[in-house]
DNA sequence: TAGGCGAGTGAATCACCATTCACTCCATGC
DNA sequence: GCATGGAGTGAATGGTGATTCACTCGCCTA
């Protein structure tokens, strides 16, 4: 007769997967995704390599679950930034300052799960993240121009772009470190300033669209 | 006693040699830099595997040859776009505008030249070509400060996210794909528009500033 | 033309990791 | 208590791909 779950053991099994997940999680930010080796995330999780496959069938699915973790955090926060704003320009605004001063925050966990090509079956994952965000983006770029608060633009193009250049202009390889917290504030206003720009925001400094900088 | 290398030998010596860096070329143009495998470069070039380590050390040496001599031509027709632009301004829509069209022309090979990670020693190489396109698009920046073309800026953090934009918004995985030359051509321009009002460029379509848009 | 250098070869080796599986052991259910 | 289901283990396996090396053979020198 099979055991039934006791409720102790049900709690152990997630707490375990848990502890695998944030065992993962920590190395990607750490190393990159290279880092995170079922050996080392076994021994992270203090368990042994085999037990990681109890909990996931292989480790794209632990490293797909990984960026989901990821994702679906950063979706809220940037989705909460901007829905606190008071308008369409400002919520467009909060919405590019959010994701730069997060991704910013923690750059080698963003860009692991955000630009280290993977495994196939993982990037489908890595690749809704990013589909996210800029679907993000471009929903509030268009809720701008319904007002005519921005000029005529392609947003479907200009999204993507936008993701591209805070990537690469806060967290890239050639990105000018950012060696304390107001640096960091500095850099992140910069480039919210510039996405803001090119989407033909000529004036956000002045109109306070960039003053408030989420924490991180 | 040592022989001589007759001048048939150099020059097969240096044919070979060009022939195992087209095939490692032609391999990442084709299937990133994963398609690019000793077993795979020495069948293209018709030769046997460890034959390309009579020309090669190892295959980071390889890969990066290929990266210089992508980095080269492509700085190469970038510089050259930009000198022959009437004014500083027209130059740095020729640059961005160059290394756009260039970029999507071959999206493969820059994604695997530009993007894709790799081992690091390699990667050195690639930093640079980043480096080098980051560089230039920050001169002629610079150069169109100096004559109070644009406004204030930081020329040093804006120069990589225009890097980040261009290749986000044309070769990144969410770019929509551009179906014939017009809507590449099309493609380009509204990527180069978007740099430049980055930049502080408002009106850059009326200006002219990027009708002459390059090949590839 | 004989002798021998060194380019070319490709099967074998090595290294690195994900994945498996025969086994252990603890808690469950009677 | 005792039989046993199933979580946990970690050494062994397997696949992939770079690198090596003992050997062959064509071309150069004398």
């Amino acid at each position: 007769m099979p055991y039934r779950r006791t409720e102790n053991v049900v709690r152990r099994l997630a707490a375990r997967e848990q502890a695998i997940l944030n065992a993962a999680l920590s190395l990607a930010g750490e190393g990159g995704m290279e880092a995170v080796q079922i050996a080392a995330v076994a021994k992270r999780a203090n368990i042994a390599a085999g037990t990681v496959y109890r909990y996931f069938p292989s480790k794209n699915d632990l490293v797909s679950d990984v960026i989901v973790t990821v994702s679906d955090r950063e979706m809220a926060a940037i989705r909460r930034a901007a829905d606190a704003a008071p308008g369409p320009l400002s919520a467009l605004a909060a919405c590019i300052a959010t994701f730069a001063a997060r991704t910013l925050a923690e750059r080698r966990l963003a860009w692991a799960v955000l630009a280290e090509p993977i495994e196939a079956e993982a990037d489908a994952m890595r690749l809704d993240f990013r589909q996210s965000v800029a679907a993000e983006i471009e929903a509030r770029i268009r809720a701008a121009r319904t007002r005519q608060l921005l000029p005529e633009l392609d947003a479907r193009a200009a999204a993507p772009a936008i993701v591209g250049a805070v990537l690469e202009g806060l967290i890239g390889p050639l990105a000018p470190e950012a060696v304390d917290a107001a640096a960091a504030r500095q850099a992140v206003q910069e480039t919210t300033l510039l996405a803001l720009r090119a989407l033909g925001v000529i004036d956000a400094r002045a109109r306070g669209l960039v003053a408030q900088v989420p924490l991180g």
